[in-house]
DNA sequence: CTGAAAGCGCTTACAG
DNA sequence: CTGAAAGCGCTTACAG
């Protein structure tokens, strides 16, 4: 009769009859035992299915190796490659993951990060820099090392790594316009606790009001979905002077402004132009391939998982990284049509 | 000067002037302390960022309210809403979620496996019944309460909630044939370690068998990627008499094909049929819209954590879920050309 | 090479 | 309502 707790290391040393610290020995430093024991406490582990516990072991060592990851979800590819490349960057430093999402709801990434840290966690990967003031405090008072990703800033007492949203969507929006575009709708992210959805927005409206004659005919929020890329560029095909060209606050948005377009018979981009952001593997596999921009995803989680270990390490580098976004031209964006 | 070492339940209980044992009560049952004691310990663990440490209170508690799910990658849409709804559910129970991943490696699933054990999870989702047979003797020795998802067998003594992948391929081939196609191609996913992908080719096949007349043209195994869809499918086109339907093993790879056919101007489905599997964000996207397989993956995701949760309750159920999966008809199938 | 024992941060009967 | 103390599963000087 086996009980149903979980083996324990001195269930371990029992069967093997040795001590609890030969036990422990032979899992972190084999060399230091005898082969004798060495073969019998393997062969009790294996029996017992034995497994240490990874909190009594953080407790007696006072280290965990471990960090943690915040992103609002799971549900599109805008974070799935930049946190496996975070992810194997660490893993090859012997520190394991934890992952969490917050849906895009600051208290909710609150509570994930007391969760992480309560886990174990001795760094943090974060998305943004939108959060709650309480959040702010608590990462502060505790000093948990932490980097700050998908966006930039300068010279902030935080560590960044990221891009300039802002200037990204500027460019892109200017070389909508270079092709001669007057009119143009912005399908915006839902910028509701979200920095980096606000400035690609308004990275985008700042570009049309540096023109002389172009503008913007209308900023539609919509969240992450396709769906309600749908619906918002339905919105503004019904606007009496619709736009000849879609800025987008993402991929997922973009390709559902595609779907409503070429459900209005529209041509893209002889009709209409359509500008994603992200470039997700879904950018290349829509038809005509999106326009978007790249958004340094994997470069991202190296060097944030770079800088992490770091700081846990006790070197922080306040400097940050600002990497670059890429403007990537494909069918789905031309010139306006010629009859306005 | 404060410590660099996280505050501990004695940092707050000497701030606040208390015993441990109270500001212990007041963390987990704040009735049983009184005010003036209340409000000293609480100003204390916000003033110190105190979060409990989650590892010496399961020790003390012995319980840990956590599951893991272990899934083969977070790259494509394949699980993740169903991850969701899995984790929606635990939630409502007070259960959190610790998620891992294993790139489709049976060594990692077990590394991922200990790992997440190790760190509390007192119940596991795993996917598909492709693993080694010694993780199938370290669940078993353990008495891990585990289910596993996204593939169904009958009578066995595991916990299923799944759907028949087999099942599911067969009836949208055969209905891929109903419409006249006699030379068919499958490109299958990456056979090795995953029972899924060589249930769904297997299936495809079989359907093929049954006929009089048509015949599988060529199979290729292919990773789920879309460029790796787009290669198959080159292949395929390649051939002297290339096929006229195309199944795939998921929407990933029927999208790389999709790409491939436009690439040799082929006009999809007048020239060719293409068919997916999974029915992800991506295949209502596409153009034409993808025909493909709908898998049920948000009730697969309560249905797993209801049973997971009664098993670690104490109260398994093995005679598990099988759930239905959906043919979703779009405008990537058709006859095949009239001139074959 | 091996073991006895203290201590990591928590919770919880047991007293008061 | 509150505290002293034992104990959860580990590791690691310290002895031998």
């Amino acid at each position: 009769m086996s009980t149903n707790a979980r083996p324990t290391l001195q269930d371990v040393a029992d069967l093997a009859n040795v001590s609890t610290a030969t036990v422990s020995r032979i899992l972190n430093d084999p060399d230091k035992v005898g082969q004798a024991a060495r073969d019998r406490v393997e062969h009790a582990i294996a029996t017992l299915g034995y497994t240490p516990n990874f909190g009594a072991r953080a407790l007696a060592t006072n280290q965990t190796n471990t960090v943690g990851a915040i992103i609002p979800t799971l549900s599109n590819a805008m974070f799935a490659s930049g946190i496996q490349a975070f992810q194997e960057v660490l893993a090859e430093a012997g520190v394991t993951l934890l992952i969490a999402t917050t849906g895009y709801d600051p208290k909710i990434e609150l509570r994930q990060i007391r969760s992480l840290v309560s886990r174990g966690a001795s760094g943090l990967l974060l998305i943004g820099n939108d959060r709650l003031d309480e959040t702010r405090k608590y990462l502060a008072t505790r000093r948990t090392p932490h980097v700050i990703s998908w966006c930039f800033r300068d010279g902030a007492d935080q560590m960044f790594v990221g891009f300039d949203n802002y200037a990204a969507a500027y460019d892109a929006t200017r070389r909508v316009l270079a092709k001669g575009h007057k009119r143009i709708g912005i399908i915006a992210g839902d910028c509701t606790s979200n920095d980096r959805a606000r400035a690609r927005r308004d990275g985008a409206m700042a570009a049309v009001a540096a023109t002389q004659d172009a503008q913007v005919v209308q900023v539609i929020p919509a969240p992450y979905r396709i769906d309600a890329g749908r619906q918002a560029c339905e919105e503004m095909l019904r606007l009496a002077c619709p736009p000849t060209a879609l800025i987008c606050g993402n991929d997922v948005l973009a390709a559902g402004a595609m779907i409503a377009a070429r459900n209005h018979k529209l041509k893209i981009p002889d009709d209409i132009s359509i500008v994603g952001f992200d470039d997700i593997g879904l950018a290349s596999v829509v038809t005509p391939a999106m326009t978007t921009v790249r958004v340094p995803q994997i470069e991202m989680g190296r060097a944030a998982a770079g800088l992490l270990l770091d700081a846990v390490a006790g070197k922080p580098d306040l400097t940050g990284v600002r990497l670059d976004t890429q403007f990537i031209e494909r069918g789905s964006l031309g010139p306006p049509p010629k009859k306005g």
